[in-house]
Formats: structure tokens, sequence, C-alpha cells
DNA sequence: GTAGATGCAAACTGTTTGCGAGGTG
DNA sequence: CACCTCGCAAACAGTTTGCATCTAC
């Protein structure tokens, strides 16, 4: 599969010095970065870019399914590397933590439900918010 | 249960004109209004009615847990009345209509799968997105 | 060399808020 | 009559865009 940067070449995108920070940034992150986030951390790499130019190659790559655009209901849009394994997340309450879950029950119950409603399940948006059952630490 | 207005006003809420106008939009609706939707039936009611009060009123009912905020991803909130059993949302992408469903088995499911991760469940959202498996008219 | 990408700042959209006026309980 | 609510318009936050300039291919 190689990397995003590879990947992104081999579709012919023009790689600038903006996309190529962006990109690795994306590539870097653990977590489920927006946009602020990434024009922090890509500026680092590149202190020339401006925010309008993440937004720009953000929203590129969302429509070449490259990445995935998250919304938990906050008001800012998240994003995350489209071609890992699909999976949906849970929201921790208590820290606003996000864990990727995968549930091959719930997957195939909600095509089937699709189904049920006369519909060809195309997508779906599964977030659970939780709070913790026991503090780890204490 | 009674209606929503009388609910509305055993809380003690001051009922003014404008808030009866929106809460009968709210009652009325068939559908999942945005603040938009609400604040031009409303000002059939009402032609006094302003778009502050239609967001004021709404936040109010929001955080009295009398409605309930949904968020499809286009940018625009949808409001509906909290109190009806509880449901999830197909979206048809072909028109947006919005099917609601309730799967006792998918919600069993993610309780568990929340207690899997460790936590305790406290509130989920779940979207379809699908296309018609045939069209009605033909 | 040229189509496409960038930075900047202004524009836009959905939402919130300060204020003085007005209405509800 | 006191406090809450209203309309208005300005303020806000996140995002998009027009334009002149710059750059990857």
């Amino acid at each position: 599969m190689g990397t995003l940067l590879q990947h992104c070449e081999k579709i012919g995108l023009r790689l600038t010095d903006q996309r190529r920070a962006v990109v690795s940034v994306l590539e870097n992150a653990r977590d489920h970065p927006n946009i602020q986030d990434l024009y922090e951390r890509a500026s680092q790499v590149d202190p020339n870019l401006s925010i309008a130019t993440v937004y720009r190659t953000v929203k590129l790559l969302e429509e070449l399914d490259i990445l995935t655009k998250l919304e938990f209901g906050d008001g800012v849009a998240r994003y995350e590397i489209a071609d890992k394994n699909h999976h949906d997340h849970l929201i921790d309450l208590k820290t606003g933590k996000v864990i990727e879950f995968y549930d091959e029950e719930i997957e195939r119950l909600q095509k089937k439900q699709a189904q049920k409603l006369g519909y060809r399940l195309m997508g779906h948006r599964l977030e659970l918010y939780g709070t913790p059952l026991k503090d780890k630490n204490g």
C-alpha cells in the first residue's frame, strides 16, 4: 500500500510543499485532527502554510476518498485517513478521547435493517457516547 | 402525556406568542425541520417572529431535553421532539428523505460493544445512508 | 510555458449575543 | 411590577472564494 504521499503521487496530484506537509501530518496523526490541528502541526513543517490551503487540501483529499470527514456534533470537523479498515467510534464523554472499534455483527444488522426499509446501504455513521466503567488509575 | 405546549406550561416555561408558534410547528412537524424551516413555518403563525428567537427557543427546549438536535453532516442542524420513543435514522441519498427505525438487536449490541471497551453507553448516534432498492414508480 | 496551487483578505453561512423595548406571570 | 423574552443588528466561528502571484511538472 505504501505511504499516503506515494498514493498521492500515483494518482497524479501536484505535490507542493504545503500538500506534503499536510499529508505527512495526516499520516503521522494518531488521533483525529481538526483543521486547526492540521494547520498548527503542518505549519511546523512548512511555516509558509496558510489555513486556506489546509481547507483546500483536506477537501481535495476527501473528494478523492483519501480522507474521511468526521463530525461528532461539537461543530468542528475531524479527519482520518480513509484507507484504513472501516471502523466506528466511541467517544469518551469525560475526556473527549475517541476510540475506534469494529463490530461485524452490528455491520451485518445495519445492512439488513436498510434492506428491510427498502434501501441498499451505501454508508453509515455510528458513534457511541459513553463514560468509563471505572477509572484505570483508581 | 398531553401536548407539547401543556408540557411547557407544566414545567413553568414562560409562554409567549413566539414560543407558542415554534412549539406548535414542532408538534405538527412530520419531518425533521431545521431552524430555517421552523422560522418560515412559525412565521405564518406569528409574523412578528425573528429567527434569533427560533434559535433561542430551540436551544432552550434542547437543554430541557424536550428537543433532540440531529446533525446529518450537511452543516445544518435538524430537530425532533425528544419524548418519542428512541429511534435511529436512515437517510435516502437520492431524495434526502429521512426514515426513522428502531432495531432492538443493534441497540443491544451497541451497549455490549461499549462495555467491551470499558464504557457505560450513555447515548449513541446511528445513521444509515442508502439508495432505494427499486423505484416505487416504476 | 502553463495549468494548477498558494496566500491574503474579504465574503459567506449558520449561530450567538448585547441592548433597549416590550410582554408574562 | 420584576424579570424574562423579544427584535434588531452586530459579532462570531468555521469555512469558502476571488484575485494576483507563484510553482510543479
